[in-house]
DNA sequence: CGCTCTTATTGACCTAAATCAAGACATTGC
DNA sequence: GCAATGTCTTGATTTAGGTCAATAAGAGCG
């Protein structure tokens, strides 16, 4: 037994288990016994500082990455140089679903602030598929959601004006810093104003006027990367409407 | 001998195996005998007419869709009632991919011309993903290579001016008409003036202008609906740079 | 503390693309 | 044939958001 017990110390720890984050990444929803053998194939390649890149776009493809603690933002170059930023990852989100289908990144991943990772190679997931084939199934949700979440943005860069679009991300922060137990009233960005300009198809100077501009009518209380929701009924109106429900709205007021 | 035979021939037909799109379509890489299985499951509901639905946004998600013939758009609808198409489906393409995650379409599909399709249900795909384990990674790839593609609409969107969006949309077309072994120097527009000035977040005047203009310098030849290709190494000077390389063709010519 | 560097704000002005408005083709049905 | 209708083109004008430029406000550092 206690032979066992020192067999069992020696062996990596489970982290997977013990992770907050867990209830967010590729490991969501597998058994306690899947979680460990999932948790055995995982490495943590050192930690990135703000501004160096886990990956570029053209590296090959081998493993997922998911984020363990930090924030990262993706994005794709054009070939005149210019960059777009895909998206922002947050504590068990996945990075790399991208490659896939060709083998190679298609974004590359940036850590906004100091950021850890969990890795898992493409190989171990595959072989994970034959003793928890439910994480097949966890895969192609990951998929599918992040596929939706970026129609949403094709309809917020094509059809939504400037202020729809920062209300639109704010609310969309706001859900996602409830969703890992943080405030949703008061959030603090991890990325630059240039940042949320670029995946918004902004310029900073318009962000900046935006946030100014919410302040001034009692929607947010800016100070610097620190946004507070001081009326979230009136920044969804602005999100959803532009016009109709925000009419009412002022109506009634 | 004969009564096999007369078996066999009763049994529904072998219809992916002569398909064209086959090509194309989850199918794609399958053994003769996985095709035939695969075939089996095909369901093929009723052609719609252009302008009639196949799923709308918000309909229970069921099956996967694979467009056999005709053409179809895709489109998101926001609370406001504004329409922003997403994607266009040719045969061979796979619809509702994004229905995976949440049991249900986050997007209307709608038929531009008459179209057929082949449905899978997805709890066959699940059956043959037993036999034909190679499915799965077939699903995968698609779903990535679907992600990427919207990646690259959200640069279109996000950072390109009309001129580039125009541009790069009638290159991705040709070179997807060509992957279909039909001509790659002139296209037959499937789809309204109006449904590519919204997918390309622009308005219909705006892209009207640009096909006057594009005519005018020489690049393309348009009849309506007819669109040639003149200079093609024009066209994508234009729908790459904007700038340095144009200036160099500009300085050779 | 003052110096530099990065990030953010604010104002004045400009432009690409939207909006508004009027026709011009095609296509369909009568 | 000719209304009627949907699709497309073209011109005149407006505007949301971009560009340019100056300033401010932190953050890091010797």
């Amino acid at each position: 037994m206690l032979v066992k017990n020192n067999e069992w110390f020696s062996q990596p720890k489970n982290h997977c288990a013990n992770c907050p984050s867990a209830r967010y990444c590729l490991a969501h929803g597998l058994s306690d016994g899947e979680v460990a053998q999932f948790s055995r194939k995982i490495k943590h390649p050192r930690p990135r500082h703000k501004g160096e890149k886990f990956f570029m776009m053209g590296d090959s493809f081998n493993s997922f990455a998911m984020v363990h603690s930090g924030c990262v933002k993706s994005y794709v170059t054009s070939r005149g140089g210019e960059h777009q930023i895909i998206g922002f990852y947050m504590p068990g989100d996945i990075l790399g679903l991208d490659g896939i289908a060709s083998g190679e990144h298609r974004y590359t991943a940036e850590a906004l602030e100091t950021t850890s990772i969990c890795e898992l190679a493409f190989r171990d997931y595959e072989d994970l598929c034959n003793c928890a084939p439910s994480l097949q199934w966890r895969l192609l949700d990951a998929l599918s959601q992040k596929m939706v979440a970026e129609q949403k943005m094709l309809l917020m860069l094509g059809k939504m004006t400037s202020e729809q679009r920062l209300a639109n991300f704010l609310l969309d922060l706001s859900s996602c810093m409830a969703a890992r137990g943080m405030s949703a009233q008061t959030i603090s960005l991890p990325m630059s104003r240039s940042d949320i300009a670029n995946y918004l198809g902004l310029v900073i100077e318009t962000v900046s006027r935006l946030f100014s501009r919410f302040q001034v009518e009692g929607v947010l209380t800016v100070q610097r990367r620190i946004i507070g929701i001081s009326d979230r009924t009136r920044l969804q109106a602005i999100a959803y409407n532009n016009c109709e429900d925000y009419c009412e709205l002022d109506r009634v007021a």
